[in-house]
RNA sequence: GGCGGUAUAGCCAAGUGGUAAGGCAGAGGUCUGCAAAACCUUUACCACCGGUUCGAAUCCGGUUACCGCCUCCA
């Protein structure tokens, strides 16, 4: 089955056709490290790691590549305010954004370029556009000229025209015209600085990306992913700036994920209602919130509360439950029961239909669905009388590996209680043969105390950290 | 003004022509010594008004509300 993937350029979900068979070269926009991510910088980190997740699961070999940008007018306002080092701050937020998103499940990216490190690159890519006309320098800055490319607004399905209304010239910049943008900025006295044929100065925001995706993936992608509201000005630019220099389609996939909003309204750094992913996940599991990210579709808004955190607690929990309930059932379970190669064909349709969700334009929550089913299914699996080893293991591996695309990790606790306890457990089990229950009810409120929740099954105790 | 998005049960959320998935919360039941977990049952005038169609949440037109981009932003 093929994979589609809705791509804003065309406003259509397409099927995937890899530039190269079983490739994928793919480019997502990385965060500027001036402070610490909030949960809406979570979003695309979680969600286009589910997307390579998945085309790995699949069998392509992904390289991912997200870079960080870490020098822009923002980091040098930071670092002045802490009076730190541009690099020194950079290298801190940037350490930051990797345990954060590594707690979040997120693999490393193939490749983690930085601007500071791809500036030959950024002032070549520049020189070749100088070359051809689609940039000209002025007096230290160098800008360029959108109208040069016929196709500019593609994306954003905007005509140039309309765009012109709101474009604005800052003071000290010398652009021709308002919508050219800048693609080096002179250094101001004292700021960090590069040299190049220009004079000293730094890139503009949009060109490290184009040259950085040509550096580590070619000059046409297989995909382009980033927030939505990058989609304007900034993946624009980066079209304007790749197709001029290469003369070839930039990327022929574009993804954009939707907004986080707290109470409806749109969260950034720049309104100040955002809540911090380091803060968050110091209260809630990670994984929760990874859980929770993925129960709406990656295109649609999402509102986050604490009690849509804590619903989608319970929801993964349920999954868990299920598993962690399968491995108990093991305990007593036989080698050969009937009807299990009904149960295992069972368990192999969810796995295709958990697929078949995934490879409509990754719709998770649906898959997230599919895993809902399973979890019954294994569920009514384990009440049943007569288990099957194997079942239960397979059910086990399912959940487990469709859980892992998401980046959700399940594990069972196998460790061992320590002695007390275990006499505890012993001692119940004791009283309850002989029918003392208060005694019995007694230990289990001891061991409730101790976050050890007891639960009594057909197939003896079962306990479990609360 | 230009471009775009969203509107589905108490809450969250899928669903793009054939009589509305799933989860959370709630109610009732089964199981249990009691619990827990689990299972079963149960809850929808799909924002509004028109139209197309044998048939629409789904397509078309219009209306309303909220949101976003057009300026740094995931």
């Amino acid at each position: 089955m093929s994979i589609k993937i809705y791509n804003t350029l065309t406003r259509e979900k397409e099927v995937f056709n890899p530039i190269e068979e079983g490739k994928v070269r793919m480019y997502v926009c990385g965060p500027t490290v001036y402070n610490y991510i909030h949960i809406g910088n979570a979003r695309p980190a979680i969600v286009f790691d589910t997307v390579r997740r998945y085309f790995e699961y699949r069998g392509y070999e992904v390289n991912y590549v997200l870079n960080f940008t870490d020098v822009d007018d923002k980091i040098i306002n930071a670092a002045r305010e802490s009076g730190e080092d541009v690099r020194t701050l950079a290298n801190r937020f940037i350490d930051a954004y990797l345990e954060d998103v590594q707690a979040l499940g997120v693999k490393k990216a193939t490749h983690h370029p930085r601007v500071t490190e791809t500036m030959d690159d950024i002032i070549t890519f520049i020189q070749g556009l100088i070359d051809k006309g689609y940039a000209y320098e002025a007096a230290g800055d160098v800008y360029f000229k959108p109208r040069a490319f016929e196709e500019y607004g593609k994306l954003s399905q905007q005509s140039i025209d309309e765009l012109r209304a709101g474009a604005r010239i800052q003071v000290g910049e010398r652009k021709d015209d308002p919508l050219d943008f800048a693609l080096w900025k002179k250094a101001k006295d004292g700021e960090i600085a590069w040299n190049s044929p220009w004079g000293e100065g730094r890139p503009g925001w949009h060109i490290e990306c184009s040259a950085m995706a040509k550096k580590y993936l070619g000059e046409t992608i297989d995909i382009h992913a980033g927030g939505q509201d990058l989609t304007f000005p900034h993946h624009e630019n980066e079209i304007a700036q790749s197709e001029s220099l290469n003369e070839k389609p930039f990327a022929n996939y574009w993804m954009h994920n939707g907004y986080i909003n707290i109470d409806n309204e749109k969260m950034s750094k720049s309104l100040g209602n955002f809540v911090l992913t380091r803060e968050l996940i110091e209260q809630h599991d990670p994984q929760v919130l990874r859980f929770f990210m993925l129960s709406v579709h990656y295109r649609n808004p999402i509102n986050f509360t604490e009690e849509l955190l804590e619903s989608a607690k319970n929801s993964l929990d349920r999954i868990k439950t299920a598993y962690h309930n399968l491995e108990h059932r093991k305990q007593a379970s036989l080698n050969l029961v009937g009807d299990s190669e009904e149960w295992l064909s069972k368990i192999e349709q969810f796995t295709l239909d958990f697929e078949k969700e995934m490879n409509d334009d990754f719709n998770t929550a649906n898959a997230i669905s599919i895993l809902f089913d399973l979890a019954k299914e294994a569920n009514i699996y384990i009440g049943k009388e007569q288990t099957d080893s194997s079942v239960l293991e397979t059910f086990q591996t399912a959940i487990a590996n469709l859980l892992r695309i998401l980046g959700i990790e399940v594990e069972v606790e196998q460790e061992l209680l320590d002695e007390e306890i275990d006499a505890l457990i012993e001692e119940r089990n004791e009283a309850r043969k002989n029918k003392d229950y208060k005694r019995a009810d007694e230990i289990r409120d001891l061991l409730k105390e101790k976050s050890i929740i007891l639960e009594d099954t057909a197939q003896g105790v079962r306990w479990k950290r609360g």
